[in-house]
DNA sequence: CTAACATTAAAACGAACGTTTGAACGAAAT
DNA sequence: ATTTCGTTCAAACGTTCGTTTTAATGTTAG
């Protein structure tokens, strides 16, 4: 019991620091001395506790995406129980999909908003190490909600379940990773909840539930829509486009003087 | 002009090479020396023409928006002076948005899907320098565009307006990013376009065109999905969910055997 | 008590990073 | 012919990176 809690809780401290650190500043960017010196641990106790920074970065993901993934097959198990072979509702997909992610960011045991936007940001990282993780992790889980949206939808061609699948995770994701990048650009319309001045955590717990029932419908509506046309094989060229004009700064206006002398302060 | 010629030539292969480089890899991932190695540069050459690697990503996007933000405001500006005061039809509003980005990457020479993928993945970087850039870059456009929404759509709250652009805008970068990222998870159903087997180039061209084809769609079903109930205020707590475990693996199974000796081979 | 073990501590490793320097080059301009 | 200036070059700058090493610590079991 003991023996345990010495290390259990530098290991466990590690791994909290390093979930907003790598949230933060991108996985990179954070350093090995940030995460420990933050974490108050020794710089070693890294490498000794999970043997590289990137294994310390999968460790991060693995207990959460253990839970979201247990939590998401159970939920779709559940569902299929109850309609007893009947194709289910896209809705109800939807809603066991991405409910039970956006449910992790109202609970700060389960990493809550931190996790949501490291995930988030990290599943667009180039690392190859992160993408093989990735695809590792998710690929039954995909796999079984794929099938699942391709009985539920009989007429839309899988292909382009396939293509919308894609597009709700990169709503979904982006609108997470960014509830402060694009919220900057359009202006702060994350406070606008009735004057509530709150903890960061209550406030990141009110935000994942409004980001639930707003993302919901947007993701309903946009599996729905119909079909495009295909009118695939006539190659449509709307304007030649001119082939020279490498860029837009050719010798026009828009053009700063920089390489004059260089911009060292 | 000759005297220009080498200047601007080593100039421009740098902006071509860390426009790849920095979307392959990612700012923090590629370094000076594999730039302007790739490039056939010296390594003094980025701060020569540019002044810092913070620089030099800024200019690789500044040469790309310039045309894009100008193109995206004259296409609303022929709109709305088409419409002679009324209301724009969403569908009118993200074409002009986001079919203006999608064209840039059917061709090469306004940087192709490299640079599409470049920005899709850049808007979720969370280096601080990136964000402030880019909150410059798009204020004006995404404030026109924002109004234009919010007189095509009267019924519509403005801010569920903002969340829905701010979801289109993550539908689009996702899907742009991850075009191999979650293609894989998927099971590779980019390379179903009728057995086309031709350069990359053209690869690609092809799937900004069928990006383009399936994404409007899907992002005008988003942008006009039935509105969400507002039950804001009464805090629904669908399970209590147990605040003491701290996290899947408290004593669980799913638990392999790390912490022994390390992982170290 | 002591041997074994898991964990922490401090210091150093070599490599890679972004940046700077000062000289050299080459084509204009005087 | 010489100066000028934008550009390129090799070399080095100091810093920080992830990782390793070696010793010290404290706890557990025989």
């Amino acid at each position: 019991m003991s023996d345990q809690k010495n290390g259990s809780d530098t290991r466990e401290r590690i791994l909290d620091v390093a979930e907003r650190l790598f949230m933060e500043n991108g996985y990179e960017a954070t350093s090995m001395r940030t995460i420990t010196s933050a974490a108050e641990a020794n710089l070693a106790a890294v490498n000794y506790h999970f043997g590289s920074k990137e294994a310390l970065l999968r460790e991060v993901f693995r207990r959460r995406l253990a839970w979201l993934n247990h939590e998401r097959l159970q939920a779709l198990d559940k569902l299929e129980e109850q309609a007893a072979g009947a194709p289910l509702k896209p809705s109800q997909i939807l809603e066991a999909f991405f409910g039970t992610l956006l449910r992790m960011g109202e609970n700060p045991a389960l990493g809550g908003m931190v996790f949501l936007r490291l995930l988030g940001r990290t599943l667009t990282e180039p690392a190859e190490f992160i993408r093989t993780f990735f695809a590792g992790e998710y690929a039954e889980v995909i796999d079984r909600y794929k099938l699942a949206l391709f009985s539920a939808l009989p007429d839309v061609p899988k292909a382009e379940i396939v293509w919308r699948l894609h597009f709700m995770l990169g709503a979904m994701s982006y609108a997470i990773a960014g509830t402060d990048v694009l919220q900057v650009v359009t202006g702060c319309e994350v406070g606008d909840l009735a004057g509530e001045k709150a903890t960061d955590e209550t406030d990141d717990t009110v935000l994942a539930r409004r980001l639930a029932q707003r993302l919901m419908p947007f993701l309903l509506g946009g599996l729905r829509a119909p079909l495009p046309q295909f009118d695939d094989l006539q190659r449509i060229q709307k304007e030649p486009l001119p082939k020279t004009a490498r860029d837009t700064r050719g010798n026009g206006p828009n053009q700063d003087p920089r390489p004059k002398t260089q911009d060292q302060q």
